[in-house]
DNA sequence: ATGAAAGCGCTAACAA
DNA sequence: TTGTTAGCGCTTTCAT
């Protein structure tokens, strides 16, 4: 009779009348096995429709071509990067896991240690991980992080040059003529939030525009904080009032746009408005976002080739830094003239 | 002295001077352990770094709390959906687990048979299977079908009125004044093309314009044989050229920009293209393109809630269907006058 | 060429 | 309360 559930290597070594031991030479191409015992073996599985468990053969053996990827979530951002992973993985005999481990608010930090712990060293070869937020002890797989939060701590990492890209947002706005112009702050405690203030910084620096700490506010790469942070801007009288606002990511920009909305603000005739990332949704929004692209699939596919540097064995390149680029669309112009 | 590689159950057993049974009783919150037990091991568990491996504990468990997501790779199509299925999963109490097994072009069809064979019964609870190409036999866990292939074949499904979705394409280019409208047609093996075309017909018959087999070509859903359907198209002498043509999907409508392009045919003023899916790339071509919406996060959320009633023994709805919309952008408009 | 047996890390009966 | 034992499905020596 033919077995409820799965089809396990006992079920076909017995139809065979075979040991499993057998069986699993067959399906693993070992030598050893008559010609004859392999064909009568390999028709039994094709009949039976057996496939081996990933799990189970995982556990004794050292690799699985198997590649993780480990993301808090699948947020657009992270979504980008599988493109770009998958993209590159076809055909290199690797299956990609994305795995997202980050369910619960207890393990919103330190996910990616947990999530490394739960399938390293069985279940996947090596490891890419998308914006990690603590740094990584030495563990027992390769592992390459995309856009770490925290700096490279060591390991192999890819990212994109975050402050060029917030230094060509904010040289944008000022050869637009712009003068006044607000930042609202990413997360103060990550990499690329820093980087993005500095080129801000630069840009400002470098037009002999005097750094104003009013003009800064914290959005935290939040929409709400940054609604926050906007409506606070654009409620300020008018000689006050930034005629510019670069935000940290697209989904603090998306914000403004909606305050500017709300309160009868005209983008970018009244306000102009840059954000950074280039999220899909910002080619979608009224109008559409000026912002900041980081070439994601791109970055997706180095973070795969340098992974399987490491997995062969070569070295790879510890640090591999992609350029950011501004991409002009709607919501920039010149300043109001009064 | 500390283990090298992965700290395992043993070793934490060692360390806390009690049996591995013990600790596993204290890891997945037993009862039957002294309080003072249960803490020393729980201190030991922190100090180590100790987390359960999924594999091992998987091959053993009923379940996991894992949701497995097969895709055939990480397209704009697949990724959507995982935003959707993410969001709604967000403490919920699952983790998520895409995995992408089709990495050769051996296993191209029926590869969400095989990941389910190498997944399924042990490592994942219940699995969100999306545009499976077969019809899948009975299998161990619950399964949710998202925009199937062939049909729904007694699965619970969830897709979008691909029907309606191209009727209203259709429509909005007869409401425009189109009288000859052409559609390049998807694979003519998928319920998806065979729905979209015969809305198309639909609406054709609804407006009083008699259907032209001449008029309807093949693209396979793919950019190389569209390419060759709009150029066939397109270089037809003037009153056989169609005014309008809708493309099966947004591969194809692409396809028909570029041969228009090349043609030095203006979009929308010589003719006008209207897709299918909108892709992010449709809201970034020149000009951007009309194309139909499906609600893809949407349609991942339903099939997470689908799957998570299946998972808790409820009864779930078997179909559930989301409307299509029409996205009306700068790729179509009224027929040339001559 | 084939099979018996050990063991990967873990959980679940059951015994002590 | 704790530990011993069996076994999940598979691979891998090591005998036969």
């Amino acid at each position: 009779m033919r077995p409820a559930g799965r089809v396990t290597i006992t079920d076909v070594a017995r139809a065979a009348g075979v040991s499993v031991a057998t069986v699993s030479k067959v399906v693993n191409g070992r030598y050893g096995v008559a010609a004859t015992t392999a064909e009568r073996v390999q028709q039994v599985v094709t009949e039976l429709g057996y496939e081996s468990s990933l799990i189970a053969s995982s556990l004794r053996r050292t690799h699985t071509n198997v590649i993780g990827i480990l993301v808090a979530g699948f947020d657009p951002f992270a979504t980008e990067l599988l493109k770009g992973i998958s993209a590159n993985a076809l055909g290199k005999g690797y299956e990609l896991l994305a795995y997202s481990g980050a369910i619960a608010d207890d393990n919103a930090v330190g996910w990616e240690q947990r999530s490394l712990s739960r399938l390293g060293g069985t279940l996947i070869d090596g490891a890419i991980i998308l914006t990690p937020t603590v740094v990584l002890p030495s563990t027992t797989v390769p592992v390459v992080a995309v856009d770490p939060h925290t700096g490279t701590g060591g390991a192999h990492v890819v990212d994109a040059d975050n402050a060029d890209g917030a230094r060509a947002a904010t040289r944008h706005l000022i050869d637009l003529g712009h003068r006044r112009i607000a930042h609202i702050r990413g997360r103060t405690d990550l990499m690329s939030a820093i980087l993005r203030e500095k080129g801000y910084r630069q840009s400002l620096e470098e037009a002999g525009i005097a750094y104003d700490p009013a003009l800064v506010l914290d959005g935290g790469y939040r929409a709400a904080w940054s609604v926050d942070a906007a409506r606070e801007l654009l409620t300020r009288p008018r000689p006050d009032r930034p005629t510019a606002i670069f935000a940290a990511n697209d989904l603090s920009a998306f914000a403004v746009l909606q305050v500017a909305e709300e309160l009868g603000l005209r983008v970018p005739q009244d306000v102009s408005v840059v954000g950074f990332d280039d999220i899909p949704e910002a080619a979608r929004t009224t109008p559409r976002l000026t912002t900041v692209a980081q070439p994601l699939q791109e970055m997706g596919a180095d973070a795969f080739t340098m992974l399987l540097a490491l997995l062969d064995g070569r070295t790879a390149q510890a640090h591999v830094r992609r350029p950011a680029s501004l991409v002009v669309r709607r919501s920039t112009a010149a300043p109001p003239t009064d």
